[in-house]
DNA sequence: TGTGAAATATAACGCTA
DNA sequence: TAGCGTTATATTTCACA
């Protein structure tokens, strides 16, 4: 999705929900009322009222890669050698739907693409690259690194008290 | 959470629901059930024993991240100077934890680590690089690329049949 | 896989501050 | 307007056949 700029009014509750599901979105709304001290019909209002709002825009499982057999992650960098809209919009919509794929991140610089990528093993990368980014012809060039660890950050729930 | 090489044994129906979820982890389990042929009480039990195994390891919200104030993202690559093992773990453990981090990837190469962060706005970004990455000691130099979108990948699921 | 009972979620309603 | 409590209905969850 694109990144916006409009900004949603969000009071303190707001931001403790948010913070709550954020850690555990599976936690039931009876649980979740309780530890805020609200009103369960309260409590499941509000929730729902920021998903109207466009707020929470979903809601996602979380996979074990490996063992669904792709142990092996890395991020391939992908530069272009024409950068007509038409050209970086096709590719951008071929890479992200090529199986393997978790992310892909258009960005300024250099290069164009990183793709996070997760793949049964080194060979697999290796065809991964071949087949699925340079055969592009608008592919200029690519540079994979291999991931040794990946972890969830802080977020932004923690920086503002609004 | 540090990649492993163990893998499951999943069948046809695992697939469907692991594809399923993926799509949208807010399915009911009675719609879930509808749309691969299951008895409700089967498609529940998988679903749980799919959590059970781990493969499954969790729920998250999606949040807006421009509605939250932080319209502005980047990939912030972060090189060490000395890298024994503390200070690296230590660095990750500081880094992963600050406010406006999204995900950190400790990766091969000559960067460290690829940090991809949500923030205000330039001047946030400015501060974010300055006041929590080049602060500590053991960072010799970061780059920060601007990212313009972020896409969702088609995830490992499409790719085997199993 | 199906069934049934208990717990929970959902949505609508009116009341209050 | 937002919170609260109470309904009725739908759904989930779990143990058991």
């Amino acid at each position: 999705m694109p990144l916006r700029n409009a900004q949603a009014n969000l009071d303190h509750v707001d931001h403790q929900l948010l913070k709550a599901l954020s850690e555990d979105a599976d936690v039931t709304n009876k649980a979740l009322a309780g530890r805020l001290g609200l009103a369960e019909s309260t409590c499941a209002y509000r929730v729902r009222a920021l998903r109207e709002a466009g707020v929470i825009t979903g809601t996602r499982v979380q996979l074990d890669l490996a063992l669904l057999g792709h142990p092996l992650q890395a991020i391939i960098m992908v530069r272009l050698g024409s950068h007509t809209m038409a050209n970086v919009n096709q590719l951008y919509d071929a890479l992200a739907a090529t199986p393997g794929v978790l992310q892909a991140f258009h960005v300024a610089g250099a290069d164009d693409f990183y793709l996070h990528v997760a793949v049964e093993n080194a060979e697999a990368l290796r065809d991964f690259v071949l087949r699925h980014v340079t055969t592009h012809r608008v592919v200029r060039q690519t540079e994979t690194h291999l991931v040794f660890e990946v972890r969830t950050g802080a977020g932004v729930l923690g920086s503002e008290g609004q």
